[in-house]
DNA sequence: GCACATGTTGGTAA
DNA sequence: GTTACCAACATGTG
């Protein structure tokens, strides 16, 4: 679930509470029938599945660090750590990192907590697992997966280098839109979002777009994303803040799991369809391909 | 039981 | 070489 927008506003969140705090220690949980039981991570042997990279430094390399700085690049969060190593953490679809009281009910899929010197706790939470925190090496950081592959930012994107990638390829907007080594951070539902303010069918072919239309996309990118990160992300299902609080810019949405309900420009309906793998909603009548 | 789910990767086919 | 499609990862929801 967290995109760009989500990813943003858990590290300005974090930012705020965990630069210069040090690591007291690790803690895991494993269950027991219905019963979360906390775990110590003293050694290598209930590391959890979650934990990648140069899996042997992480204990040493973590326990008794300091927080230097937290940023995003993508939808990647990368953790610096006083003593050469840093932390790339990944959501992928339902992790979250949470900010809270070490005297809050540790819930069920939580993975690692780092205690911290205020005394409070950063959880790693994740129900489906697919996420991660990886630890490497500070120096070179950028050249570890997947940060290697990440192309533009999009808030930053000039729009000399959207048209280059566009005109470069022959692919569908929807994939474009998603394909992390043109531009890192947007997901299916900002994909959805940019084209339907872009009057843009999503399966239109990248290299036929003219260069108003190349313009009104490099616009709505900035202006989705810029929204959204000021409403504080999209909370469909499992997104939440670092505070754990949700986001309110699903509350914008104008097409993303819309179906059947009418668009707002043009009170046409909003049709489903599969693209790029994935549910992809828009509005025929106002995101025409005119592809000629 | 079945279909589907917000991310990414890797294999295969065209 | 490029693009499209699908399965896989593990679990939950409707």
């Amino acid at each position: 679930m967290p995109e760009l927008p989500e990813v943003e506003t858990i590290v300005r969140g974090l930012a705020k509470v965990i630069v210069g705090q040090k690591i007291i220690s690790l803690k895991t949980t494993a269950l027991k029938g219905d019963k979360i039981i906390i775990e110590d991570i003293k050694t290598s042997s209930n590391l959890p599945s979650i934990v990648g990279g140069v899996k042997k430094k992480f204990i040493s390399a973590v326990i008794g660090s300091t927080i230097k700085g937290i940023n995003r690049r993508g939808k990647s969060i990368i953790i610096e750590l006083s003593g050469g190593h840093s932390l790339i953490v990944h959501l992928k679809m339902t992790g979250q990192l949470i900010y809270t009281d070490s005297s809050d009910k540790v819930i069920k899929h939580t993975h690692l907590i780092f205690n911290l010197s205020d005394g409070k706790e950063l959880r790693y939470v994740d129900v489906r697992r697919f996420g991660y925190i990886k630890i490497f090496p500070s120096e070179n950081i950028f050249l570890e997966h997947p940060l290697d592959t990440l192309g533009h930012e999009p808030i930053e994107i000039k729009i000399g280098e959207l048209r280059e990638l566009l005109s470069n390829h022959k692919i569908r907007m929807k994939s474009f839109l998603l394909n992390q080594s043109f531009m890192s951070g947007i997901g299916n539902i900002y994909a959805d979002e940019i084209l339907h303010r872009s009057h843009m069918h999503p399966l239109k072919i990248s290299s036929n777009l003219s260069g108003k239309e190349t313009a009104k996309l490099h616009k709505m990118i900035k202006e989705v994303l810029r929204e959204a990160i000021e409403h504080r992300g999209s909370t469909i299902r499992d997104y939440v803040t670092s505070t754990g609080e949700a986001g309110d810019f699903q509350k914008m949405h104008r097409v993303y799991n819309k179906e059947g309900k009418p668009c707002r420009c043009c009170q046409g309906k909003i049709i489903k369809i599969r693209a790029g793998g994935r549910s992809t909603f828009f509005c025929p009548a106002c995101q025409p391909i005119d592809d000629k």
